[in-house]
DNA sequence: TGATATTAGTATCGAGTCGATACATTTATC
DNA sequence: GATAAATGTATCGACTCGATACTAATATCA
């Protein structure tokens, strides 16, 4: 009995250890694009935040550090030539965050990183169902700290598509194109979870 | 038909985003605990790893490391008076490193972290299906990359145990007690895959 | 047996991370 | 219009991590 426990508690053991070490080596992800991880992820997240998002604010809540750690990151990456600030017209304490030419290049010509070839080691029913493991588990954590939990623009409840095909959003009250629609939101409020 | 392939390329591109946010997260851990992430995961395998694999070799192969930054780190890690270190009675050059009472303390005492609780977001066979997927990756990835998978002594091919209960080892050539079956180790090759 | 790898690990450096604190500026609230 | 809140920067210190150069012990092999 004692020893079943044991058991138990070392297989669960285990369990950590391996997800910690794959933890490990996905988030290390951006050395092999000349990139801290830190870095690499932010570039990734300002290639597909739409304008609202698109800030220092919202990768503050994306990458969940303070906004101090946010600045120094977005430094190196401007020093970089990766990205170009621009002062928002409606509130000049926002900075929108742009990829430059040279930012959107790097993130085309690396396509393939590591977390893509790990995906890759398992079948494509395989791949969809770990998916949503992790977006389960990623979204109950979230919702329990608090954290930001973003989305597609185009599943929110706030997306509203009129018959012609056109879209805008009703919380933001703003127009929204196709590509818009395709985009990491900050206040995305997913409509396929209930209220 | 292009806007198909598009809508292909962002969902798999959204899968990323979706991992490499919860491996942030799950690689995060140890600041909890008071310390930093690496130096939790060392702690972490000096605890379960046998007195072959509880070395600075060790800990590179596990952390996929270099050795300059596992040894910072376990300087750090002394210094906190968590592990001691003991010089190997049979080859010279190697540290045997072991947990203090104090580090034991600190495990113990820290059962419930971060991946315990994402892990806890899903039900008993979701978590055991969650983490065969990730045990899939992660050792076809070792394999790729050359890394050292580990794993348990009584899983290894070379775990030999005799009618009377006894274990040992055929590749080390030593004894090995009911503990020792149960820990990690460096030199591991798993009789569960065909050679 | 002795010269020469090889192995295990340390020392140090520089670029970067990250939270904390203090600060400036702009906008919101009352 | 005074005060609060929001957005972001500047700077500090402890830490990470790879790279390089180093020491010391063991293996190899002629």
């Amino acid at each position: 009995m004692v020893f079943g426990r044991y058991n138990i508690r070392m297989t669960v053991s285990r369990d950590i250890d391996i997800l910690s070490r794959f933890a490990r080596i996905i988030a290390a992800e951006g050395y092999t694009h000349g990139l801290q991880p830190v870095q690499w992820q932010a570039l990734r997240f300002l290639d597909t935040a739409n304008r609202f998002s698109r800030t220092a604010k919202g990768l503050t809540a994306w990458l969940g550090q303070t906004k101090g750690s946010v600045s120094q990151t977005l430094i190196a990456l401007e020093s970089k030539g990766l990205i170009e600030r621009e002062i928002d017209c409606d509130d000049a304490r926002v900075l929108r965050l742009n990829l430059t030419r040279t930012g959107r290049a790097l993130l085309a010509d690396s396509q393939t990183g590591l977390p893509e070839r790990m995906l890759s080691h398992l079948s494509s029913g395989e791949h969809a169902q770990f998916i949503i493991f992790v977006q389960t588990m990623l979204l109950a954590e979230l919702h329990k700290s608090g954290g930001t939990p973003f989305g597609l623009c185009r599943d929110c409840r706030h997306f509203i598509s009129d018959s012609n095909g056109r879209h805008h959003c009703a919380l933001l009250q703003v127009q929204l194109n196709d590509l818009d629609a395709e985009m990491i939101c900050i206040e995305q409020e997913s409509s396929l979870v209930e209220a």
